[in-house]
DNA sequence: GACAAGCACGAACGGTCGTTCTATTTTATG
DNA sequence: CATAAAATAGAACGACCGTTCGTGCTTGTC
């Protein structure tokens, strides 16, 4: 790895922890160049743009999210623990990260600014969903899961538990989100089996 | 209602839009300005700060949350239509406003930064969620619901299920999102019976 | 119709924004 | 070790940020 590039990450690493607290657009070049020890035209020459700064945060934690909570998750075997394994991880990640999931942030931020950033947020959101979906098949498959359930179905109700999880625990910092999430989820999951 | 009232009205209504489109914190006085057709001094003597303004559209949101969203609820009969009237309260106030919930994007936007908006908010989030606990409980009370149910559980999930749709519709522009909601949500109440 | 109060304006403040240059230092390569 | 390339810094740009101040214009009241 050059020099460049093991800044680049470094920058990147950084970026994506005050992207999760403040969200994206919020990450201004100055306020990363000083968070990351740089002189504000020399951590810009990384990125050519602030927009294309927010792409490479975007697909840098894409990549993170995918190596953290998707890929370990379909190592287990398919199934229900499949889908357990893979709301653990998404917790973990969410919780790890100070302001939580920057995609969830990122949502919210760039829901009405339309352009290239919105876009490729779409595709990861897209994306997810549709890992949600498989996952869902997959349990199927296993007999984990009636024949005649509808994946899309558990998918956005999957996610909506996540997304209320997040809200709870980052913002309300409510101490039984966790166990309220695992409730709902056992019923969710009984409710398709 | 005298002048400045009116004015400040005005400027507030605007200004709910604006922030429920791009965020509590992307208000700024001149943007605001120039979409009221003011002048920046002008538009912020009557808030002081910004600080101040981010406040009194939180409130002026809250007046609207509660005379369009819970108290036309409260008037049904106790029970699950109250809680199903709630609902569609709900949706039809996200759906008003063109970047959705103000509540919503404002959570994600402020949930890691201190100060007194965020305590407002909080606050606002702390009673939406109470009420949320009282239907239920008042559903209880008419024989809807069973009487060993936990309120908060129901309320952790309908609160989901309405982020999940707010994401579904406002960022993925999901066609099927209602039809969807709807779905769990007779699964939710089912589940309570 | 004079007068005070309320209201809105324009100009200016120091700061930060994203971005563009040029210059200098640091790194990798022969 | 010299040299070309890559990486970083510094200064400056116009634009916008939140905020302050002084000055007029509208209001409603006596």
């Amino acid at each position: 790895m050059t020099k460049g590039e093991d800044t680049k990450l470094a920058i990147l690493e950084v970026g994506l922890d005050m992207a999760s607290r403040l969200g994206l657009e919020a990450v201004s070049i100055g306020a990363l160049a000083k968070a990351t020890d740089m002189s504000k035209s020399g951590l810009f020459a990384h990125f050519q743009s602030k927009e294309n700064l927010q792409l490479e945060l975007l697909n840098y934690a894409g990549d993170l999210f995918s190596a953290n909570v998707v890929v370990p998750a379909l190592r287990r075997p398919a199934g229900v623990g499949r889908i357990k394994a893979l709301v653990d991880n998404w917790i973990r990640w969410a919780g790890n990260l100070t302001g939580g999931c920057i995609f969830v942030s990122a949502s919210s931020d760039f829901k009405d600014r339309p352009g290239k950033v919105r876009d490729f947020l779409l595709l990861q959101q897209d994306a997810w969903i549709d890992c949600l979906r498989r996952v869902a098949q997959s349990a199927i498959n296993t007999g984990d899961f009636r024949t005649d359930m509808d994946c899309d179905q558990f998918a956005f109700e999957l996610y909506s538990l996540l997304l209320g999880f997040h809200l709870y625990y980052k913002l309300l910092h409510n101490a039984d989100t966790r166990q309220r999430q695992q409730t709902a989820l056992e019923r969710l999951f009984q409710a398709y089996r």
